[in-house]
DNA sequence: AGCACGCCGACT
DNA sequence: GTCGGCGTGCTC
């Protein structure tokens, strides 16, 4: 009888496609083969096999390619998301096995040179440099030695030609070096010691702490959120579960927010396990992914750090993951398969047995409402490392402390920044508003420009002379007369950015260096991350900066941090509002003083009495997060339980037709499953295509899929291309 | 993802 | 009259 292979296609496909599997060939679930596809060949993963009688139609298995078969929780990983995310399966699939393409497998031997006996035929000056530094008889790479000698590369390849120097093929630098877990640190506070052992004690692995307890530890594989102030030292915590975890012979993957991704993190890592581990992330590309994707699936790379991609790596033996600042809207995936990275994390390490870690300063109120509901534990450190305070944070009333008109920085702040800067320290000024003004207006006719795609203003980026849309991306050149009424020069910019920030505290401190560091820094991300270097290593003396100056990098010269308009954000209509500002306030105060200094911050606001500005100056974090919780439960919103929304992308076209229909014709919702409110008016128009939302609440364990499924079905009529995810949050799904 | 088919506007 | 734009559907 002939064996028939189901085979999953890394395709927009929610089936796998059943082939004939040619005699002579085994196959076992998870092999990577090579199956025709209509005209093409193609790479596949079996999903299963099955000895039928039929078949004999199907077209028959290409062959199986040298990779190493997905496991088996890697495959449950990739039907458990294709299935809570509603995306095709192939589309989960394609997360997991984004494969070598030929040009960047092809590996080039690298080779080093090292001299011989043989003297030069022809000394000349270049080749005497290169021979003085080559003397010593070392390998070095060709370019390396040229440069060390001060003399171009051809110098080296004459050399070479002459018999001079010799080639050697060099082993490729390991991509993953083994870190020593017992590599030599700095002791832990006895605070972290003590978080240490509540976080390990319970792993499956046995710690070498409790390896002389009498009674052996109960393993307890609930997810845990480790949760400590800024600079608490959580970060050196969890570092002791994966040298635990290594030292059991097993992997750990620490997932970071990308940003947060910095050389100092990498560095501190090598502080404590004496080499630096392999990271993951957009930027490394070809080869060296390749090459490293490769270790992670041999077992032979013991810990990886990586963005949200690196959850979906064929980890050969996943003993812990880790993911830091787990309440990072980065962790969010909104196009292609809609994910939270955090929560499939939870989930692939449910599938492969292995604890999962959560940490944050400022956890998202799911995650705290998990903990406090015992189905994640609780590790907590309460105190800065090293007995460092926490930043004395005072509000300035705004209505009180005016600042002069067309400025923005109150006389407070300004004289704060003032002696900071007289001390020797830096200041940060914080604004989460890019560009150089929110709006900008005629005098003449009052015209407000308006993007022509979304229901928002255009921001002026001075800089670009452009007015810009946050939204959707749209931009224009701003113009020298209105497009209204045509009266030439009489625009004005309403409102602050970065930009006129950063005008006018150079205005204010002319001597001093400013910069302005948001999402759109001159240069790309590649010149942002050495002016963050740059900022960290004191080269600057005011920062003005946007929310990425909350996350990741450590400014050890800072010691006062100034919020602008605290009160963004908090009118909002997205129902995470609090919580998201109370973090981002909690975390953009919490950069100051984490050096030798103490820190102060100081936050301009409009509504000091605001539960979320209270919680935040009083730092009673337990305050807010259990008002926040009330309050949600007020409002009918889930503290607890799924907040989802169901994206519709659909034509301009589509939409048209559909008009006047009510987006949100919903099938009657299930027992616990609340519609929020109707289908939104679009969100924005984003390549064309059109983006609606509907929220829904659901309690736990409601099978939203169902509905939503339900609800595509007799929703409008919207023919062909329509795509639907799920915008995954706060949820619970264990 | 590719690739084919098919339906409309704008051109040698 | 065709050329080619992309919207739509199909691949075991």
């Amino acid at each position: 009888m002939p064996i028939v292979a189901e085979i999953l296609i890394p395709l927009a496909l929610d089936t796998p496609y059943s082939y004939v599997v040619p005699a002579g060939l085994e196959l076992a679930a998870g092999d990577v083969v090579q199956v025709p596809l209509g005209p093409r060949e193609i790479v596949g993963v079996v999903w299963g096999l099955a000895e039928t009688a039929g078949g004999s139609n199907l077209r028959p298995v290409t062959g199986r390619l040298p990779y190493p078969p997905l496991s088996e929780p890697l495959r449950s990983l990739v039907d458990w998301i294709a299935r809570y995310t509603l995306a095709p399966k192939g589309s989960a699939l394609a997360m997991v096995l984004r494969l070598p393409d030929e040009a960047a497998a092809a590996e080039t031997v690298r080779v080093a040179v090292r001299i011989t006996d043989k003297p030069p035929s022809r000394p000349t000056p270049a080749r005497t440099k290169v021979l003085a530094v080559a003397v010593d008889g070392a390998l070095r790479g060709k370019s390396a030695l040229a440069k060390e000698a001060g003399v171009s590369l051809s110098v080296v390849d004459g050399l070479i030609d002459d018999g001079v120097l010799e080639t050697v093929a060099v082993e490729p630098e390991p991509v993953a070096p083994p870190p020593d877990p017992d590599s030599p640190r700095t002791p832990l506070s006895p605070a972290q010691a003590e978080a240490v052992a509540a976080l390990i004690e319970p792993f499956p692995w046995p710690p070498s702490l409790s390896a002389d307890r009498a009674e052996p530890a109960e393993t307890d594989l609930r997810p845990v959120l480790l949760e400590g102030v800024t600079g608490s030292g959580k970060t050196e915590v969890y570092f002791e579960a994966v040298a635990a975890c290594i030292r059991a012979g097993r992997q750990a993957l620490i997932l970071m927010p990308e940003i947060a991704l910095t050389a100092q993190f990498l560095d501190r890592f090598a502080a404590r396990f004496g080499v630096r581990p392999a990271a993951w992330h957009s930027g490394i590309g070809g080869k060296r992914r390749e090459r490293l994707r490769a270790a992670v699936a041999e077992g032979e790379a013991l810990v990886v750090v990586g963005a949200r991609s690196a959850l979906f790596l064929p980890f050969a033996s996943l003993g812990l993951i880790v993911v830091d600042e787990e309440h990072e809207t980065a962790y969010k995936q909104e196009d292609g398969v809609h994910y939270h990275a955090r929560d499939m994390a939870v989930v692939r390490g449910r599938l492969e047995g292995c604890p999962v870690v959560l940490t944050s300063a400022t956890p998202a109120i799911e995650t705290r409402v998990n903990a406090a509901r015992g189905r994640y534990r609780h590790v907590r450190l309460p105190e800065r490392f090293g007995g460092r305070r926490l930043p004395d944070i005072a509000a300035i009333d705004m209505r009180l402390d005016q600042p002069e008109r067309g400025r923005f920085l109150s006389p407070p702040l300004v004289s704060a920044v003032k002696h900071t800067l007289e001390r020797g320290e830096q200041a940060l000024l914080f604004l989460n508003r890019r560009g150089y003004a929110p709006l900008t207006l005629c005098r003449a006719c009052g015209h407000r420009y308006q993007c022509k795609n979304c229901s928002t203003w255009l921001v002026e980026h001075r800089f670009r002379r452009a007015l810009v849309c946050h939204q959707c991306g749209y931009a224009e050149r701003r113009p020298e007369a209105c497009t209204e009424c045509g009266t030439f020069d009489n625009l004005t910019a309403c409102g602050p950015g970065v930009e006129r920030i950063a005008e006018e505290a150079a205005a204010l401190f002319p001597d001093r260096r400013v910069v302005v560091l948001s999402s759109d820094f001159p240069g790309g991300a590649e010149r942002l991350r050495q002016e963050l270097d740059a900022v960290a290593a004191g080269e600057c003396d005011v920062v003005i900066g946007t929310q990425l100056v909350a996350k990741g990098h450590n400014f050890p010269f800072l010691t006062l941090v100034g919020v602008l308009d605290a009160d963004i954000g908090l009118t909002s209509g997205d129902p995470r509002a609090a919580e998201r500002t109370f973090q981002l306030l909690q975390q953009v105060t919490g950069r100051a003083g984490r050096g030798e200094k103490p820190g102060r911050a100081l936050v301009q606001t409009y509504q000091p009495d605001h539960p979320v500005i209270a919680a935040l100056l009083s730092g009673d974090a337990e305050r807010f997060y259990a008002e926040e919780i009330e309050a949600r439960e007020a409002a009918g919103l889930p503290p607890f339980g799924r907040l989802a929304a169901l994206i519709v992308s659909a034509s301009e076209r589509e939409v048209a037709e559909a008009h006047g229909q009510a987006l949100a014709r919903a099938a009657e919702p299930p027992e616990g499953v609340m519609v929020l409110g109707p289908a939104e008016a679009p969100l924005a128009l984003v390549r064309g295509r059109y983006r609606f939302r509907l929220l829904v609440k659901t309690e736990r364990n409601v099978d939203l899929q169902g509905y939503l499924r339900a609800w595509i079905a007799r929703g409008p009529k919207v023919r062909g291309n329509v795509r639907v995810a799920i915008d995954v949050d706060p949820q619970s799904f264990l």
